[in-house]
DNA sequence: TAAATATGGTTATCATGGTAATTATATTTA
DNA sequence: TAAATATAATTACCATGATAACCATATTTA
């Protein structure tokens, strides 16, 4: 998260960045922006999710098995794969994923070491549920902004 | 945090956007994107930070103290109206900011319920010796991506 | 001016991110 | 094939975000 709430003024930058070159300092003007812009968004989506009963990590996991063509289950190593989180999270989020009926487990027969895991049924209506508003409250915020 | 390593093609997008016109789908497209730049560039400043004693917040923290004008110290509630962060948060980060030895904190005659947050010599230093390496990381960060 | 309301800050509790170390199983190599 | 290494997942622990409920003090209003 980026919790600047006005971003600095070029001339306040200059405090900081006069030693740098201008295209230096107009980076680093965007960078601001962009985490701004960015941390806003997120912010907003994850109120949205949390009262859908998710977050945007649980919804990430609903969406890379979802969409992953051919397959109707990942291993958890792939759903670690495609998503930048630690280890010990994803555990521990798949795991209160499938408390809460939105995903399954089974044991791999060939590699006993890994879980493979599939969406449900409510996991699936889950996802098909929130992803409308998903998309309209990234509309929203898009225009806003 | 936004954690999709691989972006959804155009292609994949169009299984969840389709019911959307173009420029609602490349808003999302755009979004998505937004977010997951951010999330790599928060995330490395926060190692950045991290090795340096500071996080994101911390160092936050300083800077509105510091490129205030005119003004030697900030009360808590000043630094809360310029970040977007919860007051439990502010308050304990305030007071291990005060524990490090980078702020102090005296009371405020005036209103005896607000305190005065200075930044002291050390955190002055800190955060001298902290921005060029910032600003190196973000241009590093913003050339790479 | 006494009561009601607003404001500044804290405490308690929870959710969710991380790293380091560990267990169990597979795979590679001496 | 036994030992060493690699991989999949978990456990233990910590940092840092949030909300709700709470004091203490100021301010407004009946």
């Amino acid at each position: 998260m980026f919790f600047l709430k006005e971003l600095p003024t070029q001339a306040m930058l200059e405090k900081y960045t006069s030693h740098l070159s201008g295209s230096e300092a107009s980076s680093i003007a965007d960078a601001l922006m962009i985490m701004r812009r960015a941390s806003l968004l997120v912010r907003s989506l994850e109120v949205y999710f949390s009262n859908n009963g998710l977050s945007q990590l649980r919804f990430l996991i609903l969406v890379v098995i979802d969409r992953e063509p051919n397959r109707e289950s990942l291993y958890s190593h792939e759903i670690a794969s495609r998503l930048d989180v630690s280890k010990p999270v994803l555990t521990r989020t798949l795991k209160r994923l499938i408390d809460d009926g939105l995903l399954s487990s089974s044991p791999n027969t060939v590699d006993r070491r890994s879980k493979q895991i599939t969406l449900t049924k409510k996991g699936s209506e889950c996802l098909s549920q929130v992803l409308p508003g998903y998309f309209d409250k990234i509309n929203d915020l898009m225009r806003e902004y």
